[in-house]
DNA sequence: GATGAATGAGCGTTCATTCAT
DNA sequence: CATGAATGAACGCTCATTCAT
């Protein structure tokens, strides 16, 4: 059991996952090849057994976090998109305190150092996958009548995905519990959804109550 | 005070503007004391005579970043406290593209890196002072009757600055254009505003129709 | 001698061959395992089960070769003793050009190796064989009376085999078509044969012009 | 004394010297920056202090090297070429015992592995410049009348540098004493200048006996 | 008081070799 | 018995920092 020797598929998602945490706690340039092999509990240069290189390894760290966010995009089944739009953002919200290291802080990471390394275009590319599942899920509100008609969709996108970046950001520096915890963030979601409800569709938990 | 003291003050500001800049262009991790000295035009180990040492060059160059984030939210002198955050928003929209390196981009760098250099405490800091600002803006602006008595001044307040976050990691991610570029940016701002406006005031640009 | 256990035999023939070329292209020290692996097309430690390591490759390898510069020096069958040297500097210089990573380039890489590596024993040991064999044939000739009965053995020998390692030398560093190509190589050969030819004998195709 | 600090130019011929012996006794492949940084008694990162990198410091050793070899051909005065040619014959002999790391080992290893690294056409470069002095040299002795007018200039300069090698191959194969000790390598030399000298002149100290 | 030399820790990577399977 | 996983040593190189000068 101790030193049981792992299918390569196995140490690669081990290795992927153990990347993902660590970026997610010493960002993409703190993802050492040393601290990884740590993580997973075998030596250095063993990691060369399963990617060939550091590049790949962040690639495959990025790739099973793209897998964690459509996980977490397709994770509400609610068939009101108004509604399932607020479960994903409170899922978000939650994850923010109970799994960051999970997805959100390297999603962040990963972000940030994108500009620099050449991961730059798979996360912009990743990004706007989000943004035309949000703008997917928008419409199909709008279709079925839980959201106005009048609404400006990618705005609306644009403004979620928005939402989650800024808890990312607050996180990052050490005030969640400022944005979240004291309920900020959640008012600034319900102000999208309600904007965005449909009249007389009451999904959104509070009203605008004049408008 | 002193007369010839001036030239170690200065090297310390030369120091932390070069920092700054090196700071947005290539990251914290990427600020070498190496690409520092040289900036300056001194070289090497010269740069201890000024800081004790690489952390406190950092410190340094958030020290300036600090004054050039209260300058920005000091640049407009509109009375009109509404208009004051319009103009707030467009000269951050209009810096993305102009001086990224000066402000916005050293500042998302130095968020993004927080959470694991021992800065984090730092930047929460500066973050809590510019939302005080803000917040104080919002309140002269209800009390001079511009915008609502109604309105959630924190939850306005970190809209704002979230939506400033945001532009600065869609720029991040290479994807300013589709952000900032095609209005959804401004819209966004707008909307915040429109919100906000009271009843009859039309300093915001464009009004909520119907609203 | 037993049925099948040729296998295991043949293998070892396959690796030796494969590390032949292999340090004719990448130098003794080139000859890493993986790549003899990959030549031969079975992979990695697989060669353990042949050799006992790669000292032990590298050795099989210099057999081969042996046996190759064995067979070069028997490839002439000449019964004139002077008209065989000629034609075995013939087929060396010929070889140069037509299969230098079959025996001349990794000879001159085992030799080139051979004083920091533990082969030089045996490449010292293979080059007196190869002198020895030199030997053998000036002195049929001068037998057989086609070379100068007052001819310098040893110093023949040394001659013939010192020109074979020049054209080595010359092509290793780039320079064979100006030592080779131009016809001075060429000229260095009849030379050492027109001097060692017994007058009357008209075996080598130009004679020494006064002598 | 003991940890005196070293001006660059010193250690950079420090350095240069170190790796040079290192190369004669190890092989290019072998002058680890380790190894170099340990001959000079610095330690391993210094060395890119004085150069950029493992290859500027081979450069350097080449340079170095260079120079060696001119002060070799520059070395003997002797007013009569054929003498000089003589003089520079012995004293290579000569360093193959008692100086072999200084010149001739580090030389014969840049050639051997010129054709892999990409040293090879510095190398020809050197060659064909050292083929150059002597060819000078035999056409002053051809002016002066101490060298035959009707000789082949090219074929005896090769012929010349030829020896050199072979001086140097023997010794890289353990067969100094065989080739240089038993005085073949003397005999070759002395072969070449007897051939070559004019008649009447008895520059060489021996003459071949009936030609 | 500024600089050049030097260092120790750490980086990503390669390689010959071992061992469980 | 052949392979895939794993390792320890070593490689070239970068960095923040110290210290003699």
């Amino acid at each position: 059991m101790a030193f049981m020797r792992k299918t390569s598929e196995e140490r690669r998602q081990e290795i992927a996952a153990a990347t993902l945490h660590i970026v997610g706690e010493f960002g993409v340039e703190g993802a050492t090849m040393a601290r990884i092999a740590d993580a997973v509990g075998i030596s250095g240069p063993a990691l060369y057994k399963h990617y060939s290189g550091r590049t790949e390894i962040l690639e495959g760290a990025m790739d099973l976090l793209l897998q964690r966010v459509v996980a977490w995009l397709d994770s509400s089944t609610n068939p009101n998109a108004l509604e399932r739009l607020r479960e994903l953002g409170d899922t978000h919200a939650a994850t923010m305190t109970t799994d960051r290291e999970g997805v959100v802080a390297p999603l962040f990471e990963f972000a940030a150092a994108g500009h620099r390394s050449n991961l730059t275009s798979q996360m912009a590319e990743r990004t706007r996958a989000t943004l035309a599942k949000l703008t997917a899920i928008i419409e199909e509100g709008r279709d079925q009548g839980t959201i106005r008609a009048d609404v400006d969709v990618r705005l609306v996108a644009w403004s979620f995905l928005g939402l989650t970046w800024v808890e990312n950001l607050a996180g990052a520096e050490g005030m969640a519990e400022e944005f979240v915890g004291t309920g900020v963030s959640a008012r600034m979601l319900d102000k999208i959804l309600t904007d965005i409800a449909a009249p007389g569709d009451d999904s959104g938990r509070a009203h605008s109550q004049d408008c």
